[in-house]
DNA sequence: GCTTGACCTTGTAGTTACTACAAGGTGCAG
DNA sequence: CTGCACCTTGTAGTAACTACAAGGTCAAGC
């Protein structure tokens, strides 16, 4: 699979594929004899991967982080359990902050079914509790 | 509250706060009679607010749109409804991912627990399913 | 009263994560 | 043999900050 055929399967631009690859993010892909990169499903997977954390918030830091914690999963326990648990909290964070946006969301959208104004909290919803940050 | 309180209230640099008021996502707030800016309750929520849904990976342009939104539900039911249900959807979409993302986070951490090497599939978890985008 | 630190402004420049060109070249399918 | 997709290097634009500097005001503590 070359480039464009691999950015029209994840939704990504010729150029952003080069720029991971350059960013460390991908790895360089075989070549074809005519020197095309040449990615397979493992590769597609990856991309994917990267585009849906990228629209979660992660930085390309934490994605790498991610991708190196799967790819060699034998690491010591501790380096292992540090990285994940650190990004369990932030997930768990954005899983609360979601749940609480869907609510608030789900309630104008059904009051306007019903011809209803809605009273539009969203702000205060998640300006408020969890403490800060 | 001036703004080097806000921002320590919210977790935001001084020079972010005056950037969002420059780019219209807070409204300019009151004076001092010194020419210091003077927040209150409300502006703290909103500025709570932004920074949670830019967490969450919204762009300034959707935050400003949920805002706008908020501000005024007496707009007319389709606009709303528009902008609400297309939010909700990219809400839906990120809680799903998420849900697949913590899941497999948490077998790694647990399997770290009891001594013993994950199987990390972070990556096939998050590239599978969802067709695509 | 004076120093110090927080604020005010304008402006420039750096960072991250792209996106979009241009220039100059190769490969391949119709 | 034309045209398009790919290759490279390089520059520049965008979004969303972050960090200075310069030059000035204000207020709290010694």
């Amino acid at each position: 699979m070359r480039i464009g055929e691999a950015g029209r399967a994840t939704g990504t631009k010729s150029e952003t594929i080069r720029y991971y690859e350059r960013e460390g993010l991908l790895p360089p892909p075989p070549r074809t004899s005519s020197n095309y990169r040449d990615y397979g499903p493992d590769e597609i997977s990856r991309l994917r991967f990267i585009k849906r954390s990228r629209k979660l918030g992660f930085s390309m830091a934490q994605v790498k982080e991610l991708m190196a914690m799967a790819d060699d999963p034998d690491q010591p326990c501790e380096t292992v359990d540090k990285i994940a648990s650190a990004q369990l909290r932030e997930v768990e964070a954005k899983l609360t902050d979601l749940r609480a946006l869907r609510k608030e969301l789900t309630k104008v959208v059904e009051s306007c079914k019903h011809g209803t104004v809605a009273e539009c909290r969203v702000i205060e919803v998640l300006a408020g509790s969890s403490a800060g940050r």
